[in-house]
DNA sequence: CCGCATCCTCTCGGATACTG
DNA sequence: CAGTATCCGAGAGGATGCGG
């Protein structure tokens, strides 16, 4: 019951938080009123969340060792990703004209912000983990 | 080796956290050692994260209903996508024979921690709303 | 070393029609 | 009402080769 009651005042404030933000994810919205799809479908595919994570967590990656890290992503993918998430301001893109050249990559101060609170999601995945698996077991039986 | 610059505090709390759950982002061990990929692959779609939004709102949502909020999905789609979130045990499908037959879907308490910690970080993107806008035009210039 | 150019596969998802 | 059954197209992503 206690528990229970604690689920219903986390419930209600989630509600009050999410009345605000329906603008945001309604595609009827104009761009600027639809934040949420947009950063989702931005860093929703297979690849990019990694990539920032790595990223989070070594400073500076060259384009190889970035692509040794985030293992089993296609060069093409990861030039793609890497440019759009440039193209959005959560990374910078150096480029040094020496001969083999080098490129090193880096969050920019606003993707070390979005990677922190990615992280926040990210621990409390591992946090459930074991109650994540257990759940897979136990619906999943078919 | 990679040699690891510290550029401020924010930067060596992250490389902290990061450190510690690099296994839960590394595709060659094994399921239960892989957590994020996995949390990640599971709602990286176009719809899910809806889907998870708007019953954090509506306590009990039917099926065209959620459809009617979830504007543009079909039907496919849709319950598809239900019947992933059910059998990871992020949302409970309560089914009432009547006639016609009558299908509530809700979180599962789960589910609702889930979805306060998503609130979290798109909280995060409706604040930065107009860096976000802003980083767009400034690098994407073509 | 970085990453573009191809080509190819395969999954996701949209549209429509139909059923208990 | 709550889906299923098909069919189909677009595009994401993999493999490989090449070029600056």
């Amino acid at each position: 019951m206690e528990k229970e009651t604690i689920v219903d005042n986390q419930r209600v404030a989630t509600g009050k938080k999410l009345k605000k933000m329906f603008g945001h994810i309604d595609y009827r919205n104009p761009p600027e009123l639809c934040v949420i799809r947009d950063v989702v479908s931005l860093t929703s595919d297979k690849w990019s969340i990694l990539i920032l994570l790595y990223l989070g967590y070594f400073p500076v990656l060259r384009f190889n060792k970035l692509k040794k890290y985030v293992y089993g992503i296609s060069n093409k993918v990861l030039s793609e990703r890497l440019k759009v998430l440039e193209g959005n301001g959560y990374i910078k893109r150096q480029m040094y004209p020496e001969v083999p050249i080098r490129v090193e990559y880096s969050l920019t101060p606003f993707g070390q912000k979005y990677v922190a609170k990615l992280l926040e999601l990210t621990e409390w995945m591992q946090l459930n983990n074991p109650i994540i698996l257990s759940n897979k077991q136990k619906f999943q039986i078919k």
